[in-house]
DNA sequence: TGTCCGCGGGTGT
DNA sequence: ACACCCGCGGACA
């Protein structure tokens, strides 16, 4: 409940506020980048918690597969988010 | 393509 | 300290 959040916490969410924008990683990639490539799906729990919601892009974040997988506002919003950033940035770039 | 098991950590009890 | 939960991933059927 505390705004403190532990080391592995704070390894997802910094990892994840690296991820430029219009790109797109997978949870393992994530849990690989903290040390723990098996922890895929406490990556997830963390990001599901989210504390820092505005702050860290989860929507970023997908399966290993390249799925959506899951998205605490609903997988459509993300779907739309990242088609939405990578149009933003194509746009920008093409412009 | 669909289902099951396993890994890692969080939160709640 | 134990049990259940979660936005996965990979293997097996």
């Amino acid at each position: 409940m505390q705004n403190n959040l532990t080391d592995f916490q704070w390894s997802v969410l910094t990892a994840i506020q690296k991820i430029p924008f219009g790109e797109t990683r997978s949870y393992q990639w994530v849990a690989g980048k903290i040390g723990k490539p098996k922890a895929a799906r406490a990556v997830g729990q963390a990001l599901n918690k989210n504390p820092y919601a505005p702050t860290i892009p989860c929507h970023r974040v997908v399966c290993a597969d390249g799925s959506l997988g899951g998205y605490a506002g609903g997988s459509r919003l993300k779907k739309f988010l990242l088609n939405m950033e990578k149009e933003s940035l194509n746009h920008f770039c093409k412009k």
